[in-house]
DNA sequence: TTGAAAGCGCTAACAG
DNA sequence: CTGTTAGCGCTTTCAA
C-alpha cells in the first residue's frame, strides 16, 4: 500500500483569484457576489481568472463574516416518505427566497435532539421539524433562543409556529365523496394515539353528523398495515356491515385491502376503501388507493415564508398556527356500493347505475 | 400586525465565555475542546460559565480556522427508501470516526450537480454519492478535485471509489434457496438497463449452470410493479411453466405477487418469489417477500473508512472497487413447490414433504 | 498553566 | 470604480 503525506491542495481563495487578475481581494468578493461596484472590464478578467483557477466561494468563511447566515435547519426523519416530499418543497421554497437549507436527519442511531443540536452549531437562522416528537415544553425552550416551525403535527404551546394539515377536513372530503356515491353506512379505523388520529376522528364524525348519517363505527386501527388488517376483520364480523371504510392513513389501509382481498371481498364493489397520505404506496397500480392528499407544496412555501418573517421581525400572533387543506385523490378502491337485496336500504332507495 | 425590529440577539462567543470566567478566549477554547494545558481549577470555571450563559461553538468558525473541517458530504435521494438506511449507517460510522455529515438531497426540482456544488461550497473534504446518476466522466473530474466515494452502483472508472453489493452473488442465494427447496425451473425477470440489472443477470445464468440447470428463462422486467405485473403475465403464459422466480427488484416482485394472487394463483404453493432490495415493501405483513438484503452498515461503514483513509494519504489502487455479499432474508413467498401429477419432474424423481 | 498575537477566507466600511 | 483597513469566532503559534 502506498503510503503518501497528505497531500491535501490548498483551495483556492479569493486572493489567489485577485493575484491572477491583478486586483485586490475585496474588488473580487464584489464580483463573485454580483454586487455593484466594480467595471465590466474587471468583472470580465475577474471571471476570467476565477474560471481558470476553477474557484469556489467558501460558505463558510462567507457566512462567518456577514452577519446573517441565510441558513434554514430542517430536521427529518430519513425513513418517512412524505418527509421527502416536504423536504423537496422546502429546497425550492428556501431557494427562491435566497436561503439555504441545512439537513439533519433522524435515524434510529441519532435523535431529534442531536439533530437540532448540530443545526444549532451550524447557526441557522430558523428551524423547521417535520413531525417531531420533541416534548412541547422542549419545543418551546427551543423556541425561545431560535424562530421554530414544527410541520405536520400540532403542538398546544403558542411558543412555536406551526403548520399542518387539516386533518379533521380531510376525512370529511373522503365521507364527502363516499355519499356522493351513495354509501351511508361508512365506517372509520383510526390511528388510536397518534399524531392527527384524534382529528381524524373528529372530522368523521363532524361529516357523518352533517349528512345526517348516525351509524358511527369507529374502530381501533393504529399506523401499520398489521393493525390495519385486524382492524378489517373486525370490520367484516360487523353484524350491520358497513359498505365503505376511511382508513387512518395508507399503510394502514393496505392491510385492510389485504385482508378484504384474501377474504374474497371485491373492492370497490363490495367495500370502498379511502386511505390518508397519498403516499407512494398509495399510487403503486395495484393498490391505486384513493386517498387523502397533503398539500407538501403549499405547507413547505408557508413554512418558508413564516420562518423568513420571523427572521425579518414580523410576529403574526393571530397565525401561530396554519392549517392546510387537503384534497382527495380519488383513484379505484372507491366506486358506488353494489345493491345486495339483503341489504337494501331501508330510508328510501337509491340505485346507482353499473 | 407587530413590526417589531429583528432583534436578533448576538450569540454568545468564546469571549463572552472568557469574560465570566476570567480567563482569556483560548484558554476557553481549550477548556472547550478538551484539549491538554489547562488545569482542573480552571475548567470547572470554564465550563460553569459557558453553561451559565448557554454557550454553543460556532462550527463555521471552527472549520475556517482549522486546516481540515472533518466534513464529509452526502448526496442522497430524497424518495428512495434505501437511501435512508444508507444514511443512517453514515452517520453512525462517521461519528465513530470523529467525522461530521453534510446531507445534500437529489429531489425533483434539485439534480446532483447542485447537491455536489452545495457540498464543495461547505468545504466538505470528501463526498459519499448514493446511486449517483452523473455520467462516469463527471464523476472522474469531481474525484480529481476531491476523494469521491461511489456506493450502489458500479463505475467503470478508476477514478472514484466503490462500495457496492454484490449483485451477481445476491441472485446467486436466491437461486441456491430454490434449488435448495426443490425448484429447478427457475425464471428470472430482470430490470434491463438499471444499474445492476446486468450483474444480476449474469449471477443468475451462472446460479443455474452451476447447479445443472439449462433452463434459461429471463423476461423483461423494470424497476417498477407495472412492469412486474407486465412480466408475471408473460411467466404464466409460458408454455412449461416455472415453479419459482427470481426478480430484479422488489418492488417489481410486488407486481408480480399482486398477478398471481389475482389469477388466483397460490403463492408460494405454485410459484415461489424472490425479490432484491429487502425494502420496506418486502417486510409489509402481508407481502412477507423473500428477498436479497444489501448489507447497509457494511457497506456504510467501509465507505467512510475508506473516504477517511483517502484523506490520510493511503491510497489503495487494489481497492477502488470494494464488492459487499448480501444476504438472504427468508419470508414467506418461497417454499417447497407443490407435487403437481402433470408436472411432475422427468429426470429423477424428487419429493418433498409437506 | 496561561495569555498575547496572528490569521483562516471572506465581506463591510471607508478612503482615495 | 478601486484599494486599504478591520474584524466575524475560532484555533494556533509562541512567550511569559
Amino acid at each position: 500500500m502506498t503510503e503518501k503525506p497528505p497531500v491535501r491542495a490548498r483551495r483556492t481563495t479569493l486572493a489567489d483569484v485577485a493575484a491572477r487578475a491583478g486586483v485586490s481581494v475585496p474588488l473580487v468578493s464584489i464580483v463573485m457576489r454580483d454586487a455593484p461596484g466594480a467595471s465590466a472590464a474587471t468583472r470580465e478578467r475577474v471571471r476570467e481568472a476565477a474560471d481558470e483557477l476553477g474557484y469556489r466561494p467558501d460558505s463558510r468563511a462567507r457566512m462567518l463574516r456577514r452577519s446573517r447566515t441565510q441558513l434554514i435547519g430542517v430536521v427529518f426523519g430519513v425513513q418517512h416518505p412524505f418527509h421527502g416530499d416536504l423536504v423537496s418543497g422546502l429546497y425550492t421554497a428556501a431557494d427562491t427566497a435566497g436561503y439555504e437549507l441545512a439537513l439533519s436527519a433522524v435515524t434510529p442511531g441519532r435523535n431529534e435532539s442531536r439533530a437540532v443540536a448540530s443545526l444549532l452549531q451550524d447557526r441557522c437562522e430558523a428551524l423547521v421539524l417535520l413531525g417531531p416528537s420533541l416534548p412541547t415544553t422542549e419545543l418551546a425552550d427551543l423556541a425561545a433562543r431560535i424562530p421554530v416551525m414544527v410541520v405536520a403535527r400540532p403542538v398546544r404551546s403558542k411558543a412555536v409556529d406551526v403548520v399542518r394539515t387539516d386533518d379533521a377536513a380531510g376525512i370529511q372530503l373522503a365521507v364527502d365523496h363516499l355519499v356522493e356515491l351513495g354509501h351511508y353506512r361508512i365506517a372509520h379505523i383510526d390511528g388510536g394515539r397518534a399524531p392527527g388520529a384524534a382529528e381524524r376522528r373528529r372530522g368523521y364524525r363532524e361529516a357523518l353528523s352533517r349528512h345526517g348519517l348516525d351509524e358511527v363505527v369507529i374502530l381501533p386501527g393504529g399506523l401499520t398495515e398489521d393493525e390495519g388488517a385486524e382492524a378489517a376483520r373486525h370490520l367484516l364480523a360487523l353484524s350491520s356491515r358497513p359498505t365503505a371504510v376511511t382508513v387512518f392513513n395508507d399503510r394502514c389501509a393496505t392491510g385492510v385491502l389485504d385482508v378484504l382481498h384474501r377474504e374474497r371481498f371485491s373492492v370497490p364493489g363490495d367495500m370502498s376503501v379511502v386511505g390518508f397520505d397519498d403516499s407512494s404506496l398509495a399510487s403503486l397500480s395495484h393498490i391505486a388507493l384513493t386517498t387523502v392528499a397533503q398539500d407538501a407544496e403549499r405547507i413547505t412555501t408557508l413554512a418558508i415564508a413564516r420562518a423568513i418573517a420571523r427572521l425579518d421581525g414580523h410576529d403574526a400572533p393571530d397565525e401561530r398556527e396554519q392549517v392546510i387543506a387537503p384534497h382527495l385523490v380519488v383513484r379505484s378502491t372507491t366506486a358506488s356500493p353494489d345493491i345486495e337485496p339483503a341489504a337494501a336500504p331501508s330510508r328510501g332507495v337509491q340505485t346507482f347505475s353499473t
